[in-house]
DNA sequence: CGCCGACTTGACATTAATCAAATGTAGTGG
DNA sequence: CCACTACATTTGATTAATGTCAAGTCGGCG
């Protein structure tokens, strides 16, 4: 009998690379991503038409920004940084995205990228060309909702992080993000106590709409006040109830 | 002939009462709604699943958060902003929808409201019932493709939010914030120019994540500066351009 | 007329940004 | 293996932006 969830599979920085297999049905991601709740015949429909996996290195990018859009991405392996540029040419970073993850969904409605995907390791995706999903999406009921709920989930995402980005301190706001990596780690079988940061402070401060040093600083405070232990890129969560309490901003501190 | 756009309809308070019909394909809003790119014959198929028009008196709300999904809403007349109550009970609104837009989309993920939307005005909106419009999309192409062009746009649109929220200063939010809501106009028809605020200043801080404080200030120093003429409600947009460098960033001031 | 809610304005406090070093870490080549 | 370099991160001092608190004003309505 296998454990549903396996915490600490290497307690020192879990590598994630889940997901080695060509086929859908094969791949332990099945359940995140899109081949959610399809039959095997479908399943097999679904691998048909996504192309061969492709490698990006770290550092490089998946699609840019004004790029013409023709497919989406599904993380296979990896992690990735989704940025903006905003109207005075600063880069901002709306989104990490991990194993399982669609990437380019913004894209559909333009027909051209909205903005840039780096990996922020090696990592592998899945191309799903467009217009050929649109055709299976007609065909197959089970795949349609499963698509339109991981849309819909991702304008959820994404009006999470306004709520956090529009009414919380720069400390409640560093809180959400550990406590939602944390549990996104766990929806993949991992710990959500125990992970590694794929990104640099920076983008952390980016993306929470911090300085780096407001990162930095507030990372030693939640270390000298127990909450965490940090270590470069790791983090272990060791009082998860009081970090949740902040990140809630039920917290008196 | 008719001019494309028409601005200063009512040069006062223009209503915006554009759409009384109660077919889609006498609305004058099947251009920027569900609707658009259908022939006739998809545009009747559609109007038979969509309920009677349903009345939103000002002050009451649509749906809230965490009610059951299953009906999504077209705007037909009026406004509408949605919130979040965020962990501590406070509520963020998330946005702001005028006529034409789509209303429910990020309930579709978890078959439940993750917001509650509230009429700034008297309202009215056309019901559409989810599934039926799930069995409708397989069958019209056209259809699916204008829906999964909606669902993307709300995600730019919020990823547009979180730039505003992460990366802009008080006063450039609020630029943005009136340039958007212009331009939001002159796609219905209506002067970019010259509109009225359908939201309390409440709402626009709240929105803006800065305090009421702040947007009363911003707004005087820009009426001071020359930029707008503000009278309660009532926006007029005197120089556009120094506005929309503004909201660009690449002003000095 | 007077009340009430919405909005504006002012004085002050606080948060987080900015500027400036100092320290740590990973990779490279001798 | 170690010195050297290029980044990444941490830390400290100071400042600027925005929030908070407290009046006050405006405007519509009973």
């Amino acid at each position: 009998m296998i454990a549903p969830l396996q915490f600490n599979l290497a307690p020192q920085a879990p590598t994630l690379r889940t997901c080695t297999a060509d086929q859908c049905s094969a791949c332990s991601l099945h359940g995140v991503c899109l081949p959610t709740g399809l039959s095997d015949d479908e399943m097999q429909r679904l691998d048909s038409i996504i192309g061969r996996r492709r490698r990006v290195p770290r550092g490089a990018s998946l699609f840019r920004t004004d790029e013409g859009f023709t497919k989406l991405y599904a993380i296979r392996v990896g992690h990735f940084k989704t940025c903006q540029l905003n109207a005075s040419g600063e880069e901002q970073v709306t989104g990490f995205q991990m194993p399982g993850e669609l990437l380019g969904l913004s894209a559909i409605g333009t027909q051209r990228h909205s903005c840039t995907a780096v990996a922020l390791e090696d990592s592998e995706v899945c191309e799903i060309p467009f217009t050929q999903l649109e055709s299976l999406l007609q065909e197959m009921p089970t795949l349609l909702r499963t698509f339109h709920a991981l849309m819909s989930r991702e304008i959820t995402r994404e009006q999470s992080a306004m709520l956090l980005l529009g009414s919380m301190r720069a400390e409640q706001r560093l809180a959400v993000f550990l406590v939602n990596m944390g549990s996104r780690y766990a929806a993949r079988g991992y710990s959500p106590y125990n992970f590694q940061l794929r990104m640099l402070r920076d983008d952390i401060g980016n993306y929470l709409g911090l300085t780096i040093e407001s990162v930095s600083r507030l990372l030693t405070r939640f270390r000298k006040e127990g909450l965490l232990r940090v270590s470069n890129r790791e983090i272990e969560i060791l009082d998860p109830d009081r970090l949740k309490a902040l990140a809630a901003g039920t917290s008196t501190t």
